[in-house]
DNA sequence: ATTATCTATAGATCTATAGATAATGC
DNA sequence: ATTATCTATAGATCTATAGATAATGC
């Protein structure tokens, strides 16, 4: 049963993406090895040869999500991301979507090295959003002020009952905000 | 083993409340009922006797949380309450702090029931603030628009390492765009 | 007599490991 | 010969229930 070099790169790989998306989903503890090996094909025994632990894990999982949500920021201007990003797309995609709003909480809760990935995550978008031509003008300040702000609508929206009046409320009200604020700045 | 109504109320609560502090520190999935007891000075078993499983106590915790947060933020201003949300001192008591943060993404994970009882006390939260005599002039967008930025800027602080630049910085930063947003208003 | 709490346990998880298997790669 | 994956399982959880106990409250 074993399997060519590349294929072992190639399962690994499948792991660390299917982990990437289950725990956005439903949280690290929300998600038991075995399953995540069944989601990506595998079994759960073979877990143990690519991964020292489920924490091992998660690391890698959340810096795997990062990068993603880096290259699909690529070349999007502020204005088209803020819409993405309060869309109720996004809303409802939590598995495909920022891994800061996913998985924040989850994250303070976890050890130091799991919060030195998310911090590193954080810079990795604050570099991305920088480096848009439509916001050249904004400092370092005005990036991590913009995510916080829509990290927390996210995340609020998130947590009230689906397709409430309150859910897309917020969404909205946090769009219109972070759009005309950057339009009064011009 | 019987004990008094009134003891029995007074246990009840004990529950409610013990389980509002560890489901905040730890997460719904992170505290055991066992441990939940234990804490409260009872024994697991005596649990099911109070509520129907897990999920219906976290409904209640949440509501608990909300409320003693309504409570001590009643009679604060705009701007001491922004002071006191983006503090390290907030920061790292998730337990005793506030529920949206601590609860956001955990909720979203969970079912229509418990998004009602956080809807609800997003909904008390605003109401109180739209109370506070130098919030007047505000809006109920404004305070929708605050409230997504300060649970954004501290769940994403907390999930970076403790004690780190970043984890400062964006508590500082969005503490400052907060209060002179406010302050241009006037 | 009722019933809140206790002890004990059922049954289902969960992480991690052990040992067998079989295809790769020297 | 090495080793990634498999099956099987150990040992520790977790939620929920069953039955015993003993103090309240009719």
């Amino acid at each position: 049963m074993k399997v060519s070099k590349e294929q072992v790169r190639e399962n690994r790989m499948r792991i660390v993406e299917t982990a990437s998306e289950l725990f956005r989903e439903r949280g690290y503890d929300g998600v038991g090895v075995a399953e995540l090996m069944s989601a990506a094909g595998l079994t759960h025994g073979g877990f143990y040869k690519h991964f020292g632990s489920k924490t091992d894990l998660m690391s890698e999982a959340m810096s795997c999500g990062f990068r993603r949500s880096a290259e699909s920021t690529a070349g999007v201007n502020r204005e088209k991301f803020i819409e993405y990003y309060l869309s109720r797309q996004h809303r409802a995609d939590m598995g495909k979507g920022c891994v800061m709003s996913a998985l924040g909480t989850d994250t303070a809760r976890q050890s130091e090295s799991i919060k030195a990935a998310f911090a590193a995550g954080i810079e990795r978008q604050l570099a991305v959003l920088g480096n848009e031509k439509n916001v050249e003008g904004s400092t370092r300040a005005d990036l991590i002020d913009t995510i916080a702000h829509l990290v927390g609508a996210l995340v609020l929206s998130r947590a009230c009952p689906d397709n409430s009046a309150l859910a897309d409320e917020i969404l909205d009200v946090c769009r219109a905000r972070l759009i005309s604020h950057e339009a009064s700045k011009d």
